[in-house]
DNA sequence: AGCACGCCGACT
DNA sequence: GTCGGCGTGCTC
């Protein structure tokens, strides 16, 4: 792996000053509390610090980790009341590019620096030297007593000279108790000694397995490799589902390899199959690093410090490794770039995928963002020349693309009280008797959305949201899907009294499994939801075991959207197209259809005969309409000029100002005051909040103003200046700020 | 008086 | 973000 040039001596602060002292020996150091302003310390009385070191230092009365910046010292050098850098980390200081990216990250996000750097300092695990494994080796002579158990422990470690064993490894290969390897310690023909844990990584090796690619797909990873090396650019790897994206990126991930540099492979959290990982280890040779929230302590330190110190060539992580201190990064590839799952809502709020363009820019590297569907932003850039365009217009297997129909709910609908259409309902029936799978996707959970006393009209509604409970009959309860507030669902109407009044409306994925086990009683249907499922592990095994064929229907939320995919699946119903548009958010029908792409593109992947069918009241809207023409320009066209009509991002910029507090009220004032706050007449236009809804969030009730300003105007200073008019918001009342990631790159 | 809780400002 | 200080208000 080529280096990156160490740091001269002269730039460390620690060394004898060639022209004249430095600033009194002091330096910056960004802490990871929500400050904006790096602290001024006095140097280590041993150690040497340069810009990028991971430090400990003494904050009030606790030691916190920050980084030590190239910032000019704030404070007059002369001030005695400094307090000294307890320590330097061994580890590689922060690349400047990473403390750049930072940087830009926090103004961008109008989230403090120190927060930011908190996100860089995720593993703190990893700034310890990994601890040595304790190990037992043949020490020497065997002992007088040789008992079986204890002749079966040295046949091994005789057949593995000078190997080291751990206690209970050595003990389990010999099929013996822990006991006997004690014995034979104590006896000294075993010893035990301390070796530095073993060599964390296998390199990805870049030409393992090369596939072989198709003509169209060795022209667009031809153009990709280009760009390894080249400098910064961003590429939209637009490719229909099944056309082989993963293999053309992956080609570049070996140039990078190649030149000795590292690459990150971004997904969203939930294609981390391990199927998707197999694939990888399939092509280099070694699994790649996994970076996700699901990684333990322990491997996430040693990812950490593989990344930083070089020995990890390939990570592939949700967007949180974006922030990961590479040594040297040859390429940032953004998979499923569209992806919802790429915003970050809490803590800082970002877009892992704007904030790649942003890394790659100022790492001067390439960054390739792949998806079937991309996004309306990603689809302008590369329209308007910003990005790069290459297109993958066919499936790799020659597959065909799956046929999609949609039935008019309105001439062709179920009969009342069901909900799948008999031309759907015939269908499945149809592919399961030929012993394949139907998918029928509605990304709803539980039983039914809403439950109304046929009695009075009672709606069953959150205490604490503008939100309905929704019925889960599986556990008995009515859920807010929003705050996760619950109770039981009663016999009676709570309003009027009334027994047995209540009436379910509009389906869930339980009640579409009800359904199917009326109907088609012999097939084996499957409910998969995050109700159902729940970690990564349970999740990678149900996606298992369906694609080993064991149920014949799949009802699914969302979900099942991603994920990998099923062989033998060649039908995807869709409960409700219409689901989500209208909803009143500026990318509804942006969503509806990368969705609906995603989920219907997954029939007949690999043998082509794949149906797709969406229900749906609209069968002439521009989502529905393009999906069945098989033309997706049909619409990108459409709600590109929609965008540009109302000026919505990417020709506008958007921003939320979510305003919360434990109190409703409180909440609602401070959201109103801002909106009073807003100067008028402006080319900002400030929404809201009377029309936003309300939602009870982790213990605080949450609302929304909308700001909306013309593509050329700095809307993060507006705001910056809006809110500092505005004043400090009352106690309890906080104000975090989104400023639409998406828009603006 | 003694303490729990919430708010506020400091933290180099 | 996290801590301690300090005020308010309530209880043993």
């Amino acid at each position: 792996m080529t280096r990156r040039a160490a740091p001269s001596a002269s730039d460390l602060f620690g060394s004898p000053p060639a022209e004249g002292p430095r600033a009194g020996g002091v330096v910056q150091v960004l802490t990871p509390v929500a400050l904006d302003d790096s602290w001024t310390y006095r140097l280590p009385d041993d150690g040497v610090v340069v810009p990028g070191s991971i430090v400990q230092v003494p904050l009030g009365p606790r030691k916190v980790v920050g980084v030590v910046t190239a910032e000019t010292p704030t404070l007059a050098a002369s001030s005695n009341r400094l307090r000294a850098i307890e320590k330097v980390f061994d580890v590689p200081p922060l690349s400047a590019d990473l403390v750049a990216f930072a940087d830009w990250v926090a103004r961008y996000t109008l989230t403090p620096r120190g927060m930011v750097v908190r996100m860089l300092l995720r593993a703190p695990e990893a700034l310890d030297p990994e601890p040595p494994v304790r190990a037992v080796v043949r020490a020497g002579e065997p002992p007088e007593r040789l008992t079986d158990a204890r002749r079966r422990v040295l046949a091994l470690t005789a057949e593995n000279e000078g190997m080291a064993w751990t206690r209970s490894g050595l003990a389990h290969a010999a099929g013996v108790s822990p006991g006997v390897v004690d014995g034979l310690i104590a006896a000294g023909t075993l010893a035990e000694v301390e070796v530095p844990a073993g060599p964390p990584f296998r390199r990805a090796e870049p030409d393992f397995d090369p596939r072989d690619l198709t003509g169209e797909q060795r022209r667009a990873a031809d153009e990709l490799v280009g760009r390894v090396g080249a400098g910064a650019s961003v590429t939209l790897l637009d490719g229909v589902t099944g056309s082989g994206k993963t293999e053309v990126y992956l080609e570049a991930v070996a140039e990078a390899l190649r030149q000795g540099r590292q690459a990150l492979v971004l997904v969203p959290e939930i294609a981390l199959t391990k199927a998707f990982l197999d694939r990888f280890a399939a092509r280099f040779g070694a699994l790649p690093a996994e970076w996700h929230s699901d990684v333990g302590p322990k491997t996430r330190a040693r990812v950490w410090r593989g990344v930083a110190e070089g020995g990890v060539g390939v990570v592939v992580g949700a967007r949180s490794a974006l922030f990961l201190p590479f040594r040297d990064l040859g390429l940032i590839v953004v998979d499923e770039e569209h992806d919802p799952a790429y915003k970050q809502e809490e803590w800082a709020t970002y877009h892992a995928r704007d904030m790649a363009v942003v890394r790659g820019r100022i790492e001067r590297i390439p960054v390739v963002l792949a998806s079937a569907t991309p996004s309306i932003e990603s689809r302008v850039n590369a329209d308007r020349g910003r990005y790069r365009h290459v297109v993958l217009s066919e499936r790799a297997t020659g597959a065909a693309m799956p046929t999609l129909m949609a039935i008019d709910m309105r001439r062709a609908g179920p009969p009342r009280g069901r909900f799948l259409a008999p031309g759907l309902v015939s269908a499945i029936a149809e592919t399961t008797a030929r012993g394949e799978q139907a998918l029928l996707f509605l990304n709803r959970r539980g039983y039914a959305p809403l439950t109304l006393c046929r009695a009075c009209g009672h709606r069953f509604q959150c205490p604490n949201c503008s939100s309905w409970l929704v019925d889960h009959r599986f556990r008995g309860r009515l859920a807010c899907h929003h705050c996760g507030h619950t109770e039981p669902r009663p016999e009676a109407c709570p309003s009027c009294g009334t027994l047995d009044a209540l009436v379910p409306c509009g389906p869930g994925v339980e009640r579409i499994a009800e359904e199917l086990a009326t109907l088609l009683p012999e097939r084996r249907t499957v409910v998969l939801s995050s109700d159902v499922l729940g970690s990564v592990q349970r999740m990678r095994a149900e996606f298992d075991a369906v694609a080993r064929g064991e149920c014949d229907i799949v009802v699914g939320t969302q979900l099942v959207a991603k994920g990998h995919t099923f062989p033998k699946l060649t039908l995807v119903g869709v409960v409700d197209a219409d689901l989500g548009l209208g909803s009143g958010d500026p990318r509804a029908a942006e969503r509806t259809f990368q969705l609906l792409a995603q989920v219907t593109g997954r029939a007949g992947r690999l043998c082509g005969r794949g149906i797709g069918v969406m229900q749906t009241y609209a069968p002439e809207s521009p989502v529905i309409a393009a999906l069945v023409s098989g033309d997706p320009e049909r619409f990108y066209a459409v709600e590109i000029a929609e965008r540009e009509r109302g000026r919505m991002p990417p020709f506008g910029r958007l921003a939320a100002v979510i305003v919360s507090a434990p109190q409703r009220e409180r909440a609602e004032d401070h959201a109103r005051a801002l909106a009073r706050a807003a100067p008028a007449g402006g080319p900002v236009e400030v929404l809201g909040p009377a029309e936003a809804p309300l939602a009870l969030i982790r213990g605080r009730h949450r609302l929304r103003l909308l700001a909306a300003a013309p593509r050329d105007h700095d809307l993060s200073a507006w705001l910056r200046a809006w809110l500092a008019a505005a004043g400090k918001p009352p106690a309890g009342v906080e104000v975090q700020v989104d400023v639409d990631p998406q828009s603006f790159l």
